[in-house]
DNA sequence: AAATTCTCCTGAAGGC
DNA sequence: TGCCTTCAGGAGAATT
């Protein structure tokens, strides 16, 4: 699924071939995604440049001069450069024409999302309450030891929710917290400054070598449609329920915690 | 207010 | 082989 890495991956793939370029026409072949997608937004779109292409979080920001297009991925979306020609499959659900390319949408479960909003584009609902970039000064101890100042949450919840730090995942969350060696059950408020700031960096170095990761994909990505496996192999915690950790060799266990699946070992992480 | 649960959707995987 | 059922999950919405 796009994470954060492939979100910047797509980003970095599709900009440098649409960026200053012209939108001839909008195909929405369904607009039945995790909100309708605007009915006007052919008439929005067409005939006008689009100046540049930038992520914030894991939205993919298309701006133009009277406004952003606001994409998702959701869960299972791709987004791609492919020719005029191509013929479109039964998940493509929006091609935005380009002169010379065409930049296509693909979502079979159809989670993510292509919305307009007029500058700026900080004041959409969407993006108005983001928290830092992960990767960003703005995340720190101090950010983080605030954010988990009297909280009751568990940690890993907590370091999942967008308005407390974006882009942090679900698989992303379960490999920086056993790096941490912190529970991932572990009351946010409960833990020590110290701790917290292991996690930050935690988080800053997972995420870091899975855009390195995605780096490896993207020369390719124009052409293929993002495989999620590149950055499997390495995964410690993430999938590996029932198996040894690679630490300590003991059972790793399973739990829910919201709906997501949480990966960890007893013995390391406390 | 804070925290948890529900919800959207479809393809993959597992069970019998 | 094939038809079930279950699960996966981003993040806003609904609920407790």
């Amino acid at each position: 699924m796009p994470e954060l890495p492939e979100v910047e991956t797509t980003c970095a793939g599709i900009g440098p071939h649409i960026q200053g370029q012209l939108v001839t026409k909008v195909q929405v072949r369904d607009k039945r995604l995790r909100w309708p997608v605007p009915e006007n937004l052919s008439t929005t779109v067409e005939k006008t440049i689009l100046n540049r292409v930038y992520r914030r979080g894991k939205y993919l920001l298309f701006e133009f001069d009277h406004g952003v297009l606001i994409g998702h991925l959701g869960m299972t979306g791709s987004m791609r450069i492919v020719a005029h020609e191509e013929p479109p499959s039964f998940h493509d659900h929006v091609d935005l024409v380009f002169t010379d390319v065409t930049l296509r949408y693909t979502d079979p479960r159809r989670f993510g999302c292509i919305l307009w909003h007029p500058h700026p584009v900080t004041d959409h609902p969407l993006l108005a309450h983001l928290g830092p970039e992960p990767l960003s000064d703005a995340f720190n101890t101090d950010h983080l030891v605030a954010a988990c100042r009297g909280k009751k949450q568990a940690i890993k919840s907590l370091i999942m929710d967008s308005k407390k730090v974006v882009g942090v995942g679900n698989i992303y969350a379960n490999e920086a917290l056993f790096m941490a060696g912190i529970h991932p059950h572990r009351q946010a408020g409960r833990i020590s400054s110290k701790r917290l700031s292991v996690l930050v960096e935690c988080c800053k170095k997972v995420l870091a070598a899975a855009i390195e990761q995605g780096g490896t994909t993207l020369r390719d990505f124009v052409n293929s449609d993002g495989k999620p496996g590149y950055f499997k192999q390495q995964l410690q915690v993430y999938g590996r329920a029932g198996s040894g950790c690679v630490t300590c060799e003991k059972t790793l266990l399973e739990s829910r915690l919201g709906q997501r699946s949480t990966v960890y070992c007893k013995g390391c992480q406390t």
